[in-house]
RNA sequence: AGAGAGGUGGCCGAGUGGUCGAAGGCGCACGCCUGGAAAGUGUGUAUACACCAAAAGUGUAUCGAGGGUUCGAAUCCCUUCCUCUCUGCCA
């Protein structure tokens, strides 16, 4: 959520910069001003009668004690109408306070300065491309063909015992996706991130801490019997362990990688472009979670990039990357760099990795601090990206190296695999 | 799931109606002591919000959370969440 203060301090700046997202977000701050200046008000009245209230208690304590009853008694009776005010402005104070809450939570994060104007992905930028298309044969296929002939994924099967979108993967296929998770445990490990295992269900609190609620109530799944959600994706138990924390400064930087499925409903998006693997249910998915020094997230964003682009390299695909546009932008993310893989036989680009810089935007929910070299508690800045997601990695994957002979698998994930060709 | 115990500051732990934001200890920071260190010793050591141009300062709230009783609640009552122990179940 956004920092009121900052709010309070740059009013118009903001404004301006939300601008960017298509938003005209005038009215919205104004509001939040608005209940904000009542809430200080309200406050001010309120804590002024408390401190009255508490000066007659500690006198009327006095009194009994030097045994002077009645004096007492007659100072109980001022506190009555004190206490009626205090009841109501606490009240007041509270239902003010949850309207500021809710208003402050409709207030995306400020895009970045670099991020381009836009309304939609074809207004992304790329920034960078890199990795030589293949040439495939004629009968090149897509994965989702693939995978019945070389029996390495069943959709079916998934239908069977779940629903559609929620894929059995098979033999090679099974043991390729293994193969991937590893992998890219590995590569992330090796660049300094601390792997972590966190439980897949969450409770609401975290929903709340990165953002998931209350916006995309409906995009994950709730276990009601128990109020808890399943992860739509790591991001949310991993940087929830900071949750509530103030850090020092030689705590930074703070690195985790995870390995969990993610859950996604995905509600309303059904169409041509969910075929096979490209969009599910159930996924695997690598994430990198950092938590910075606001000096220095940008150049973590950057290292992150790079980190990435690395293993890309080595997967060998073509890919691309995008800066998001302002109409594209995800509600908490200050700015995102999107990777995305060729898929040769489908013609496209398809989505395999997503990092942003949420600044402060997140922590600020979170109440993630830090201690400064003043002694003074400033939120910290969080990162995350995916690094990588599986399925479309894999479709890119299947697709690319496919061959007359069967499909090959590049040579990083040969020694994860035990295979070189799933034919 | 049933029965019981409990949730207090960074940690441990005292506190069962009044001056308690909370004893004591540990830890941490700074100083003294020391050739240096340890030991010893002194001081300090929560967060949020409001008032104030700001600092200083003052006020308010916070003893899991929410509500209630009371002039006054860490302390009494209700609700709720969580943890632990035993029983049950079980990878």
């Amino acid at each position: 959520m956004i920092l009121l203060q900052s709010l309070r301090d740059n009013t118009q700046d903001i404004v301006n910069a939300l601008k960017k997202r298509n938003l005209d977000a005038a009215p919205l701050v104004e509001n939040v001003l608005r209940l904000d200046e009542k809430r200080r008000a309200v406050q001010t009245q309120l804590d002024t009668i408390l401190a009255q209230n508490n000066t007659l208690s500690k006198e009327i304590g006095m009194l009994f004690k030097a045994g002077k009853a009645q004096e007492a008694n007659a100072l109980k009776e001022k506190t009555g109408q004190l206490k009626e005010d205090s009841k109501k402005l606490g009240e007041t104070l509270n239902s003010i306070k949850d309207q500021l809450q809710e208003a402050l939570y409709q207030i995306p994060n400020v895009p970045h300065p670099s991020v381009p104007a836009g309304s939609s992905d074809t207004d992304n930028e790329t920034v960078f491309e890199e990795g030589g298309i293949p040439k495939l044969d004629p009968n090149a296929i897509p994965h989702w063909e693939l995978a019945k002939k070389y029996d390495i994924i069943d959709f079916e099967l998934g239908v069977k015992i779940t629903g559609a979108g929620f894929p059995v993967y098979k033999g090679k296929g099974a043991r390729l996706q293994r193969a991937l998770i590893s992998y890219f445990l590995d590569k992330n490990t090796a660049a300094g991130y601390t792997e972590i295992q966190v439980p897949h269900l969450v409770n609401e609190a975290s929903g709340y801490g990165t953002g998931q609620l209350p916006d995309k109530e409906g995009q994950m799944y709730h276990i009601t019997a128990d109020d808890l959600y399943l992860i739509p994706t790591a991001e949310v138990p991993v940087t929830n362990l900071l949750r509530d924390q103030i850090l020092n400064e030689p705590d930074f930087p703070i690195r985790y990688t995870g390995y969990t499925p993610c859950f996604r409903r995905e509600a309303g998006s059904y169409g041509a472009h969910v075929r096979g693997l490209n969009r599910l249910h159930q996924f695997d998915k690598v994430e990198i979670v950092r938590v910075e020094h606001p000096q220095n997230s940008y150049e973590a964003l950057d290292a992150m990039v790079e980190h990435v682009k690395q293993i890309l390299r080595e997967l060998r695909l073509p890919y691309r990357i995008l800066r998001l546009c302002g109409g594209d932008l995800g509600f908490v993310a200050a700015l995102t760099y999107d990777f995305e893989v060729f898929s040769t036989a489908q013609d496209r680009w398809l989505e395999i990795s997503s990092i942003s810089n949420f600044e402060n935007y997140q922590a600020n929910r979170l109440k993630l601090r830090f201690t400064d070299k003043n002694g003074k508690k400033v939120l910290a800045h969080t990162l995350n990206g995916s690094a990588l997601a599986l399925p479309r990695v894999l479709a890119g994957i299947l697709e690319n190296y496919q061959t007359p002979e069967g499909i090959k698998i590049p040579e990083v994930l040969v020694p994860y695999c035990g295979f070189e060709i799933i034919d």
